[in-house]
DNA sequence: TGCGTGATAGAATAAACATTCCAAATTACT
DNA sequence: AGTAATTTGGAATGTTTATTCTATCACGCA
């Protein structure tokens, strides 16, 4: 009786699944003693009833395989498969929303359709901004962060590479670990010399690579090779299918948000940042 | 808002599952096309691969059901069944919202004011970014937008000034920029070359020049000369008593935000962005 | 005690399902 | 260019699984 109570908080988020306990707990008096047994069984145990097949929830319960069908009748639904649906959907809502479906609500917030004034864009990016902000927060684990620094602050040199899309992303980080004192290498392929550039490279420095879709052709060819080298690299891609995944010691993955107009750099800087600032705590 | 951060946390430390993340992206390389089709869609659609049949996989991944076999046997699986397990998992590992994860999200947000460990450093990052953005949304007008981008969408060739630690957000803006069709200077300063660089600009040109406390000399050094030489200028600044204010046709403030570790280009870029993209409004 | 009503267990059945198999097609190799 | 090897699609297969059926059981009532 209390568990209907204290569940009633998330009741908006999940509504069949809510709708179904209580409507379980209105007939609760009215069923027969087998259906009673399933319907207990039902309200402490819906991930069971999710996830198993009859004979399993059947056993379970210690009950007939027949008797989970008839329970489902008696509430209405054409069978055991029909009822673990609802259950079903306790499971999808509770697990964490993807990166889709939060721009989804956030669409509903704002008018993001019609992108058809400045304004909107405008609003639109930021939203995502935040969005992509939030999610990295979540996303990037104490270990990897703390594996990077380690490995950026034994290092000689800092290699940092990055092109194309990403190449404010690398000058950023360049601009903030000189500032910090570092010695950085930004491989900008100026003078059509980024494998020279890089040459310099051994296993006593670092590399820290940043890339997306669609990948830098540069930065493909580049990365490899360095990696051969035995220099260590730091990664910061969009996918773990991402070509520079591959003798990577850390990768920081950053999904790209589906539907974005324009892939945003604002969770790539973010995070380059924290992790050059990152780098003076150590030497506290 | 903690359930989805702890679960998200928690589906990481959840080691099947992401074990199989990190094993699919290693074998990826060496998937046959259709297998790697699967493997995409996997990481994409987990909650469909723990909860759909074989044919309803298939048919979402536009693949043959054989197929999604052969993937789940590519890994080393007896069938999909088992390797379904695994996706099940997940679903199973973000459910139960215990107190246990209130209290650790609720750490989270206490570790907010000591700046420690790198975790603290991103976390007050992204919190600073996500300020950022809210208050770029809020202050600026619809108005300015309209004029600036009238300013350079009218423009011959557009001037892009940013250095120092602006010269991310000058990069990306250029990017974007030329990815849209617009003819642009990027005025780096490579070789010393700034002025000459600039040479070429006219009044049918159009000046977007982006710059921060402390400004960079240059910056203020070419940005009257360009005005003087009537090329009309668009600026992000962090003042109105910026050096680039006098002369300008259009000023976005961003003010710094009091007490930041360091200044986080993250609302600049993100309009710069919307200036770019804007663009395009006005020629459909 | 005997009759009737409804519940139940367990077997029987039918549907859904994952898996296997094989021919065709594609790719790699000589 | 020809052959072997691999990959792929789609139908066939055998298994699992949900559902239905029926005989039996329990219980209330006269």
């Amino acid at each position: 009786m209390n568990r209907i109570q204290t569940t009633r908080v998330e009741a908006r988020q999940h509504e069949p699944y809510e709708a179904l306990r209580a409507e379980i707990a209105r007939q609760h008096s009215r069923f027969s003693d087998r259906l009673k047994v399933i319907a207990e069984f039902a309200l402490d145990h819906p991930t069971d009833m999710a996830l198993g097949t009859v004979a399993e929830v059947a056993q379970r319960a210690k009950v007939q395989p027949s008797a989970i069908v008839r329970f489902a009748r008696a509430l209405g639904y054409a069978g055991f498969t029909e009822l673990q649906q609802v259950f079903r959907s306790r499971l999808v809502a509770s697990v964490a929303p993807s990166y889709k479906e939060r721009i989804a609500g956030l669409r509903r917030d704002g008018d993001f359709r019609n992108t058809k004034t400045p304004r909107a864009v405008l609003a639109r990016f930021a939203s995502e901004g935040t969005v992509s902000l939030e999610m990295l927060q979540e996303g990037v684990s104490e270990k990897d962060l703390g594996r990077a620094i380690a490995i950026l602050g034994a290092a000689h040199t800092i290699y940092v590479l990055g092109l194309g899309g990403s190449f404010p992303v690398a000058t950023h980080l360049t601009y903030v670990l000189r500032k910090l004192g570092r010695r950085v290498v930004l491989l900008d392929g100026l003078g059509s010399a980024l494998g020279e550039q890089a040459n310099s490279a051994t296993p006593q420095d670092a590399l820290i690579a940043i890339s997306f879709k669609s990948y830098n052709p540069d930065t493909k060819r580049l990365f490899p090779e360095l990696v051969a080298r035995k220099v260590p690299a730091v990664v910061i891609t969009d996918s773990l299918l991402s070509p520079l995944v591959e003798g990577a010691k850390v990768v920081f993955e950053i999904p790209d948000m589906p539907e974005a107009a324009l892939r945003t750099m604002v969770a790539p800087m973010c995070l380059a940042q924290s992790i050059a600032v990152g780098l003076t705590l150590t030497h506290d």
